[in-house]
DNA sequence: ACGTATAAACTACCGTGGTAGTATTACCAC
DNA sequence: GTGGTAATACTACCACGGTAGTTTATACGT
């Protein structure tokens, strides 16, 4: 049955199920106008959505001869298992470790600093 | 030429950089070792040796007949490519929302938000 | 000097993301 | 109906991570 382990998808993967996910449901037409910056070939997205579409990552329904197609996984989940994905991999686990090290190497700005704050306060109250 | 995306490492080459980092130097042999849970064959070992050291993530001095190999690319380079891409790719740049998203969807211990806290802070400070 | 163990090199395979050309089907206008 | 168009289906690449078998070169023990 499905069980697509939804960390792991492609760059070009990753930027379809973004346009499900804003935009709902769409034609094969819609993609690829909506990634159009990418210049691919209409047959290039129809193959990819088809391969997703095996994957358990999208689904279809038909309208007359378009298929219509929609998002078969939520972006929450792909997203935690992402997320979760490189943590295990690389910080066994530690988030502090990794918030350490976005900490480090990346420019923050004292908005998110004081957001995350926040966060942290609010997920200790709810303990 | 040395461009190794250090991002999109396989888990096995993360496996085996992480050998390296921890404990310096390796031959084919050691490393095979170090991957003994795995049962892989002392043939793939070697193989993806020579393949990473194509894509500059190893290097390799000779000592008689032995390949001694040694990482290329340091710990830090990877963890910051590979949490970058994640961050960019999911969540548009925004530490934040990461963050909010793990603290979600993960059991987070007391202490370790405690760490988190004091990070923040010292990084506030630092400003 | 010979045979054996060991190391690396070479080769090949599978799965999959990504790419696109070609074929087929269906609809619409005339 | 005949031709054009727009849609999907089929097929075939390439690159690469991962896997391992086969071959070749070398050192070592006897």
């Amino acid at each position: 049955m499905p069980k697509p382990k939804t960390h792991r998808l492609g760059e070009l993967q990753l930027a379809i199920m973004k346009q499900f996910w804003a935009r709902g449901e769409n034609t094969v037409a819609t993609v690829h106008e909506a990634l159009a910056d990418r210049e691919l070939a209409y047959t290039t997205v129809a193959t990819m959505l088809r391969k997703m579409e095996v994957r358990g990552l999208v689904a279809h329904r038909v309208a007359g001869r378009t298929f219509i197609y929609r998002a078969a996984v939520d972006e929450h989940s792909v997203s935690r298992n992402m997320s979760e994905h490189l943590l295990d991999r690389m910080f066994e686990g530690s988030l502090s470790d990794l918030v350490c090290h976005l900490l480090n190497t990346r420019e923050v700005s004292r908005d998110e600093l004081t957001r995350i704050e926040k966060l942290i306060a609010e997920r200790k109250k709810a303990k």
